[in-house]
DNA sequence: TGCATCTTCTACGTCTTGTAGAACTATTTT
DNA sequence: AAAATAGTTCTACAAGACGTAGAAGATGCA
């Protein structure tokens, strides 16, 4: 359910920094920008990643234009929150997993969470 | 880093639901139980699963005893809870995650977040 | 010491992911 | 419109994870 491998990673890091929509060949420039080597990986590489990507509903393509466009389906926060939603449903003692969660918490980040929770 | 195999859950499942420690045969014998089928597996491919699961630092494995014994590395909660904090980890902006994570909770988990965060 | 029990080694099929060429389709140029 | 160019889909394969289990090796009891 949640793995994605490394590129398909990769990608998502890419779609998620910029909201906006990008083609395949952007895609391709910015990994090789950001690896390591440099290397540019093959076009057709990283089309096989977005329709996989597609398929598992973490992109959204349009046809319209000629390179198609692809954007994340949802943010990467929303991502997230859905996944630590996942986790948690999986749990029978919900609350005890909530217990040992927040009490691994920064002592800010139970202030953020206290904040949060106030306005609602 | 999240993924177990389906075998490899069914078998923490197991040995998260009692706290003690099960032989390779406990298992095989709890697991035919609860399968559709009733259909036992080998008793190798329990103890290859349980291999693969030490390796992993799921489970622990007693030595001492001639059927080995295993038991889970940590509980169930504590494992789900490190899970939320790698998926949060992740994040650049671990507020927004909060935000949308603890906009998602039903009242009655908003409430429990509330008095866990009071007693700390 | 021989047998029964238990564990490790080895192996294979399937699925996912990274990778990309070949083949096909659409667009642009002449 | 035909040819060239650009873009997409199909097909394929290697590597690794996982389910599955037989064969071979180790251990302990009678």
């Amino acid at each position: 359910m949640n793995s994605l491998g490394e590129l398909e990673r990769s990608v998502m890091d890419l779609l998620w920094a910029g909201s906006e929509s990008f083609s395949a060949y952007d895609l391709q420039a910015k990994l090789a920008e950001r690896s390591e080597s440099g290397r540019e990986l093959a076009a057709t590489t990283i089309l096989t990643v977005l329709s996989r990507l597609e398929n598992k509903n973490f992109v959204v393509r349009e046809r319209q234009t000629r390179p198609h466009l692809y954007r994340a389906a949802a943010a990467r926060e929303a991502h997230m929150a859905d996944l630590m939603h996942e986790v948690l449903g999986g749990a029978s003692d919900r609350a005890a997993v909530l217990e040992r969660f927040v009490g691994q918490v920064s002592s800010e980040e139970a202030e953020t969470l206290r904040r949060i929770l106030a306005g609602r």
